[in-house]
DNA sequence: CTAAGACCCGTACTATGGTACGGAGTCAAG
DNA sequence: CTTGACTCCGTACCATAGTACGGGTCTTAG
């Protein structure tokens, strides 16, 4: 089965329908063939590039930014030299990232640890445990957004 | 020096004075007090607050979910246990986003470590390895979002 | 004392990421 | 061969997350 319509591929990927043209304007689903009366027709792995999309979202990264993600595999005419610079740079973002997701799960964690269960929240050691790690102790003042 | 100005607070925390702002219309920076001339003087913890906040949105984060995650710590009359309870939701969540960003890293750095630096895109055995992986691997199809 | 610069406020504008609408053509089951 | 569901397209609308504007007040260095 290679050949879905946009209803089929908005169901399994879990989007509105108007959400697949959405994308396909803005250049990140890439325009299926057609079939005689202009219907679309995607291919199989349209599924798992909009989940992609969905999931590279939910971790923060722009629709412009899933672009690029998505344009490293794809651009022709670029240098394999330059495509793997910007690899390079987006892993190290990645990693930006899941440093600090790590800071905040230490937080909630401890957080959601310490607190006994019962009692109102003033009595709640929440509030003191939380500070100084939810700040993510700075640290890193300054260089960030240097993409 | 516990009494920053508006100005001073925006170019600590690296954002523009109409941020700070729109964070306090939006109850995400606890209106501080004010000077007889209405001029606010925020304490010092205001600019990790702020850091905290971009941070947070730079890994997915709505507006939203932030202060759902600040009022965990400031919410009287929320008893511990339901405290307790949100915050082991949102530790699922972040670790729910730490598990794609590792997918996508993993992705990325095979990406990166199998070009060979040189040669057109198209020689490059990159959009191959890319294949696959970039999908993160479905496997969690349907239930997301289950907030 | 005065003028530049910071701050006040409300309001308007912008960009991003969609959603909804509605009229017209298409498909497929009965 | 019709009828209801699906698709097409352009356009309009929406929420979120700011940013800019502009007239007025406050502060502070000279």
């Amino acid at each position: 089965m290679d050949n879905m319509k946009t209803g089929e591929l908005a169901r399994r990927a879990g989007v509105n329908v108007e959400t697949l043209r959405f994308y396909e304007r803005k250049g990140l689903l890439p325009e299926p063939p057609r079939r005689e009366s202009g219907y679309r027709e995607y291919p199989e792995e349209s599924v798992r590039l909009i989940r992609f999309i969905k999931r590279a979202q939910e971790v923060g990264f722009s629709l412009g930014e899933v672009r690029e993600l998505l344009t490293l595999r794809v651009e022709p005419g670029t240098s394999c030299t330059e495509v793997r610079r910007r690899a390079e740079q987006k892993v190290e973002d990645v990693r930006q990232k899941i440093a600090d997701l790590k800071k905040i799960e230490r937080a909630l964690t401890k957080l959601a640890g310490t607190c006994t269960g019962r009692g109102p929240v003033s009595d709640c050691p929440i509030l003191e445990s939380l500070d100084g790690e939810l700040a993510l102790s700075e640290g890193s003042t300054g260089r960030r957004k240097a993409t």
